[in-house]
DNA sequence: CGGAATTGGTGTATCGATACACTAGCCCAG
DNA sequence: CTGGGCTAGTGTATCGATACACCAATTCCG
């Protein structure tokens, strides 16, 4: 329980607090070794370390950052935080980790609660389309990094913002579909209320209109109920297949948002007795770990989330520690297609 | 970037700071109904929450508590973490995150780090055999729940746990494929490192011996090399599988260590042409998510993941806000086997 | 050799919230 | 009319670290 303090520190070394602080903070120049080894010794005896909390409340600085995403329990988010936590404790940061479900009201909590906390930076891992309910936090001097940028500009609220091209993401896999002779092409999206996702659904849209293929609404799966975040992606996956393997011409291939809903929609091929990839043609977005390793490995849409995570560490903390009131940045990563066993050459109405 | 302040509250209800506080710490009842609202109106209007800093400074107080597993990315882990961010949510904690890569040096770093950081209490969610380099921390005041606890007693170390029994959930398994038919069973473990390592690996030996059957050290893959933390559990899975199937007698059946382990194998199994289950059953511990939907369901333990995480947290709560040094609680809850497709009859020597 | 400049420190107000110790004013009993 | 007890507050030392302002002793230099 003994809570050791640097006035213990300063009398063991026969020294004043204000030595030790100026040890602390790098203002060892102004001091004899001598004096310095002694100090150091005494902090090393004791087992000294600064508390955090007095630090923060003399000089505004804290040594976290928040980082928020739909749900670490999706192994998608679960990487990411995995390596925003890797570069924030390299820097000597630590992540206040907080779950919203895609929902605005916990996300307003969490930033408040993270607010009180002194926490002046937070990472977005995914952002829902409207940010208004931050705006006040932001307006008091929070810094916001968010996942990803809307490629449909004129956001009100200013964050810096790093990701991927979303449109070209689905861009890429959809022009990989038409290459393979599909037409019917069917997208499982899930809730459109995150800006990522109306940007993929959006390069889906783009690229077929481009190709001079209509563009059939009953192919575009968006949503389950209004049971927005407590079903599970792989859930809604699989509600998403079943609606459109039942449709009077079903697609011969189906896009999903993300790979999580990718895995729902085999399950939910699998239900209906419709082999991947002979009779469907399926692609994802993320190359999660299991992607690869499915029993039938995944097309997918691999994003540089590692760089992702650690540039917006570097991003969020170089706002902390030296803001200039910077116009706000945005970086966008190339992300690549990743052809594996899911997708096929289309092979005519395979089943009737 | 105001900060408002209790002062700036004060001033604004025309009463003291200390009637602010009062207020803010349920002292209400010494306070006229009209006083109360002046304050509390006062805080409305300026958006003011009190400093945890501060707070934290004066009464010893931290809202946070560590949470350390071995990786986020792990999917187990990420759902681990959600719900344990939930339930601390509820009761006004905020949860720090921390990846150990099973090395215990970055562990003690993490939780000094906490230390410094207020933090008196800590979850693991995994735990590494020894917890020495934890020790000095325990003596200076910091708890620690761990989620797993050691059948094999003698633990130097006080720690509250709340977990699963592991030598049960192996149990259940090697029963079950005992049951099925398969006599040579082997066993993909990785690194045995980790309490609940050892305990799934007793549980195995245990109940072939119970059941007369010889134990072939060959049957059990431990290790890949060195390379401790840094391959991810499929990868390991995969190696294993390889070298099971390779052996000049490989065995019908393959229990993992746990679900992500399990994907690997089949991987691993697909690579060789071995196909699951008609070559070989396979099972697991976990019950992550995907492992209902992946293509082959997974045979597995279900652990119930939401109830541990809301038991440590409460445990560690109850440490942190009224600890009268009771003795160390541990808990140990159900695990039920979950029967899928990945299991199935011997058929004999199917190929080879 | 005297004054300026440098070296090697130290004293202390301050950050924001808390809670103990205190009191002004009022009521009522004796 | 005095004093005990209550209500509805208030004053302020304190938590631990920081950093500005300050100072004593030494060195430098013309």
């Amino acid at each position: 329980m003994a809570k050791t303090t640097i006035a213990d520190v300063a009398r063991l070394a026969h020294v004043s607090v204000s030595s030790v602080s100026n040890l602390l903070n790098g203002r060892s120049q102004r001091m004899r070794p001598a004096t310095r080894k002694r100090i150091q010794d005494a902090i090393e005896t004791l087992g000294y370390s600064p508390s955090f909390a007095a630090r923060q409340l003399k000089t505004g600085y804290s040594p976290f950052i928040g980082l928020i995403v739909p749900s670490v329990a999706d192994p998608f988010f679960g990487s990411f935080a995995r390596y925003v936590e890797e570069a924030a404790s390299e820097k000597g940061y630590q992540v206040l980790l907080g779950n919203s479900e895609r929902d605005s009201e916990r996300e307003r909590n969490y930033a408040e609660m993270l607010w009180s906390s002194g926490v002046r930076g937070i990472i977005f891992g995914s952002s829902l389309v409207k940010f208004n309910h931050l705006e006040h936090l932001y307006q008091e001097g929070m810094h916001f990094v968010s996942f990803y940028r809307s490629a449909h500009s004129g956001d009100q609220f200013i964050a810096d913002s790093i990701g991927v091209d979303n449109i070209q993401a689905t861009r890429l896999l959809t022009k990989h579909l038409l290459a393979l002779g599909h037409r019917r092409i069917g997208f499982v999206s899930g809730p459109t209320d995150m800006i990522c996702r109306l940007d993929r659904l959006e390069g889906y849209y783009k690229t077929l209109e481009e190709s001079d293929i209509s563009i059939d609404q009953q192919l575009v799966w968006e949503e389950a109920s209004g049971d927005t975040g407590s079903t599970s992606f792989i859930e809604l996956g699989k509600q998403g297949a079943h609606y459109l393997l039942s449709l009077p011409e079903p697609p011969s291939a189906i896009i999903a948002i993300n790979d999580m809903h990718a895995f729902g929609v085999y399950a939910g091929a699998r239900d209906l007795g419709v082999n991947v990839p002979d009779d469907l043609s399926v692609a994802g977005v993320d190359d999660i770990m299991l992607s690869a390793v499915s029993v039938t490995p995944l097309t997918t849409i691999k994003q540089p989330i590692r760089d992702i995570a650690r540039l917006s560490v570097e991003r969020i903390i170089d706002r902390l520690e030296n803001d200039r009131g910077q116009e706000p940045v945005h970086l966008m990563l190339p992300s690549t297609l990743i052809v594996r066993e899911s997708t096929a050459r289309y092979r005519g109405r395979s089943a009737g």
